[in-house]
DNA sequence: CGAAATCCCATGAAAACCCATTGTATCCCA
DNA sequence: TGGGATACAATGGGTTTTCATGGGATTTCG
């Protein structure tokens, strides 16, 4: 996958009183240059307390995979349980949600909850896919790296807000 | 099959006096796209206890994939019986349901009760597929990874119900 | 005739849309 | 190279549309 499809750099942003966000210019591009779709898909990160989100394009080969997976042991009864899951835990636990012509999405309160994100949201692009984090918790959890805690101070600093 | 429409996300409607429901909009809106039906096929999950639904478009790729299956052993006795079953379960156990211009079914009783729906109703997209809970079966069934419970607690609570 | 299905309209809440403002990075040209 | 002029990004706010849902009226079919 070429350079220009992998979402990279770091934004923050503030969601509005009618919980709407703008999803960060550069993030936008790739998503258009992967597929057509002007749409973002929103999950709980599994190992995070943040977002993670893709392209709709994404979330279909995650989809493929996993049927192929399936097809290698079809008499399996343990693989079709576990297909069942990860296809419901892939699917039914994600929103898709489109951004508007400014580029800005309606962040549904189920995944605002899920992420806590309060008013700010930083953006940080992890090639494949990228992440939505409060702030504050990036800073507070210990697995993560001093280097990319000074993005997101500086980013609170750029904004003027304590950090 | 690279399939760009995917069922997505999670909605819990209310199941009125009369057995209507309301499909949500966005999986109405895949439908739509998928072929231009405006009707839903409902089944019951092999699997779990909920009903299965797709739209027209899918049920007819799933009889070709089962023809497919039955000529790679077409000397097989037991495969034949297989087929034949599978196919009767495919079609003769489903029913396919109009939904009205507000996006309204009626549900079917044998379905409803096979699904075991009463007056709420769980949609969870599946990709392909989606499904449709009573979202207490939901949290009973030790199946259904823990992920997916919060997602059923949080839409429940978000009506105002207790879980 | 009667039960059930379909159609029609009403409503409140939420989501999508449109327009305006501001700040910042970029471009252009003397 | 300075210094506007421009384009675009992010954001605020108002308006319109859609969605889910309820209830009545009308039709259909056994």
């Amino acid at each position: 996958m070429a350079l220009e499809h992998l979402f990279q750099g770091s934004a923050l942003n503030a969601v509005d009183a009618k919980g709407r966000v703008s999803i960060p210019a550069s993030l936008r591009g790739v998503i258009e240059r992967r597929g057509d779709a002007r749409t973002i898909v929103l999950a709980k990160h599994e190992a995070f307390p943040c977002l993670s989100a893709y392209d709709p394009a994404y979330a279909a080969r995650k989809h493929t995979k996993l049927e192929r997976l399936l097809e290698k042991k079809e008499t399996d009864a343990d693989a079709q349980l576990e297909y069942q899951q990860r296809n419901l835990v892939a699917f039914a636990a994600t929103e898709e949600v489109p951004y508007d012509s400014s580029g800005r999405i309606l962040m549904p309160p189920m995944m605002r909850r899920k992420g806590q994100i309060a008013e700010l949201a930083l953006f940080l692009g992890t090639g494949e896919t990228f992440q939505i984090w409060n702030p504050q918790l990036l800073l507070d959890d210990p697995r993560i790296p001093e280097d990319l805690k000074d993005i997101a101070r500086y980013r609170l600093e750029e904004r003027g807000a304590a950090s």
